[in-house]
DNA sequence: GCCGTTTTCGGCCCGACTGTTTTCAGTCG
């Protein structure tokens, strides 16, 4: 896929084009094409071959051709073109807070700044402030900005959405301790539950603005108050230096603005053409007709009012969801609740925190019926993985504890390793005595990856592979393997793939997920846990289940326990 | 540069906040 690749170089050449002050709409239409292929599910150089560049939404017959020449010859002239007068250095500058294109034109233009030295020197002497338009704040401000950029990655860090939950929770649980704040949601990417978010979005009801702000601002986990206005404020958070926003809000406006700031960006534009159409304006506040408010109070009637059903956030992305939604053929999505148990799950025996006998009352706690039990094999040294004695041992246990548990049963599984020559890390005998064995590799990633997991998958013992592409989303590509083969394999031995709900592993993505889904594939998702705590992180799997348009009856933990059983039977 | 059930020109999503001004441009989301 080099989707990703040629949607960076419009964007450079947007940049570009930016920072020499060029049309603001042309700019915009780079932009907007860069941001549709960052987001294609297929591959570029297919359209490409194909001949349907043009059928890509913001890609016409002028950006068409700057691909293919891209595709084709590996330059793009136009970006050379648009780069020649502008020093690489320049757009450095673009990654500091409140310093944009047409500023940075302007101090390169008047004052002949082309880095960061540059823009150091010319405040510190104070030519920056004698431009007209700028001034001794906007100064003051950037050069605390220019601080947090060289402290950090720069304002385009994103963070995994597991990192930024804990401390989004403590907030959300001091909102509803106050008394001045009437509801509350999170917003924008977080609430569409994407796998990496570049801030959070927090909405909240008040009928007195001032107070809640006031309160909100106070809270400890906030590091610094960015901006606070009447309706909105920014900060920086502490330990994580992430940025949240709130907005307040009244009631009459709460739907309107939870549709604006969930966001997709792509969806909402989407949905504000459509409005036009009808003859209406779709803002934060609401939808009007003319000066007159006609809908705003719930998503829902927004939705209802433009003639289609309600989308749920996580579909959100502009990739055909409200075309669907106008023809009330929106898939039926699996839902957070819809998860019975939890089957990767890993205990004292190799690197888990908790005793069986633990994490099956705590499963039973959380609501689930069943639990399964999946330490790691002996070639897992490094996870203290176990003998087949060990496993006998453990054997020997579940079915002691299941004697006394009713309405709860823990299932007996293994994370076997799958080893350099596929097989599986147990003799067959004792796999036999399992109810389920999940297989994974854990070494040799670069290693015949794709003949070692098909080698798997063809072995009659082994029910799910666990996260299939081995990529850590902070850190790690993954395996060098081929998944249109390992899914081609998949779905002839009628195998599972697993989502591995760990939040920097996500694995399968939401793409590949969708994919797997299409093919007929049924999923798993799975916590990977090692712990009580790590249970929660099921809602991250649910949410790429959702957002990779994946029903309840595809996903083989949401059945009830003799159905359950019934796919997981070796076999057939 | 893109796009069209007001189509091949003339629009292009919309508003808050800030700092600079005194009506607005830049930046951000």
């Amino acid at each position: 896929m080099r989707n990703r690749e040629v949607a960076d170089l419009l964007f450079k050449i947007a940049d570009g084009l930016d920072l020499s002050g060029e049309n603001f709409f042309k700019i915009r239409a780079y932009r907007k094409a860069g941001n549709v292929i960052k987001d294609l599910p297929e591959d570029i150089e297919k359209i490409y071959k194909d001949g349907n560049l043009t059928n890509i939404e913001g890609v016409g017959s002028g950006i068409a051709k700057k691909i293919e020449e891209y595709l084709t010859t590996g330059k793009m002239t136009k970006l050379e073109e648009v780069t020649k007068d502008v020093p690489e250095s320049l757009f450095n500058l673009l990654n500091i807070r409140d310093l944009g294109p047409r500023t940075i034109h302007l101090l390169h233009k008047k004052l002949g700044v082309n880095d960061l030295q540059d823009l150091k020197k010319v405040i510190q002497n104070g030519s920056f402030s004698e431009i007209e338009g700028l001034g001794d704040k906007k100064a003051e401000k950037i050069l605390e900005n220019i601080k947090f950029y060289e402290e950090r990655t720069g304002k385009d860090r994103r963070f995994t959405i597991g990192e930024v939950m804990p401390m989004v929770e403590e907030i959300l649980a001091n909102l509803k301790k106050s008394k001045s704040v009437k509801r509350f949601s999170t917003a924008g990417s977080l609430r569409r539950m994407k796998e990496t978010v570049g801030d959070i979005d927090i909405l909240i009801e008040t009928a007195h603005s001032e107070k809640a702000i006031k309160e909100f601002i106070s809270f400890p986990e906030i590091k610094k108050v960015l901006e606070a206005g009447k309706t909105k404020v920014s900060v920086m958070l502490k330990d994580i230096d992430i940025q949240m926003d709130i907005r307040v809000l009244p009631a009459e406006s709460y739907g309107a603005a939870l549709l604006y700031f969930t966001g997709s960006k792509d969806h909402n534009v989407k949905l504000r053409g459509l409005a036009i159409k009808k003859g209406l304006k779709i803002n934060e506040y609401g939808v009007f007709k003319k000066e007159k408010m006609v809908a705003g109070k719930s998503e829902k009637e927004i939705y209802n009012l433009l003639g289609m059903d309600f989308i749920p956030p996580e579909l959100r992305e502009n990739r055909g969801e409200v075309e669907l939604a106008l023809e009330g053929k929106l898939p039926d999505l699996i839902d957070y609740n819809d998860i019975k148990g939890n089957l990767h799950t890993h205990t004292k025996y190799s690197d888990g925190k908790n005793s069986i006998k633990e994490l099956a009352s705590f499963a039973k706690d959380f609501g689930y019926s069943y639990l399964g039990i999946t330490d790691h094999s002996a070639q897992a040294a490094y996870a203290n993985g176990l003998k087949e004695d060990d496993l006998k041992k453990q054997i020997d246990e579940i079915d002691a504890l299941n004697e006394n548990l009713k309405d709860f049963r823990i299932l007996k599984g293994t994370e076997s390793d799958i080893l350099p020559d596929g097989s599986l890390d147990f003799k067959d005998e004792i796999l036999e005595k399992l109810d389920f064995v999940i297989g994974a590799i854990h070494s040799g990633f670069k290693k015949n990856v794709t003949r070692r997991m098909e080698k798997a998958l063809e072995n009659p013992y082994l029910t799910i592979l666990a996260h299939p592409t081995g990529r850590l989303i902070s850190s790690r590509v993954g395996y060098e393997v081929d998944l249109e083969k390992v899914m081609e394999k998949a779905k002839e031995e009628k195998k599972i793939l697993e989502i591995n709900a760990y939040y920097d592993r996500l694995d399968l993505n939401e793409f590949n997920a969708r994919e797997a889904n299409e093919k007929g594939i049924k999923l798993c998702i799975s916590t990977d846990a090692h712990n009580f705590d790590m249970f929660k992180w099921m809602n991250l799997g649910v949410g790429i289940a959702r957002r990779a348009w994946i029903p309840s009856n595809s996903v083989i933990n949401t059945y009830v326990l003799a159905d359950l059983l019934n796919i997981i039977k070796r076999n057939g």
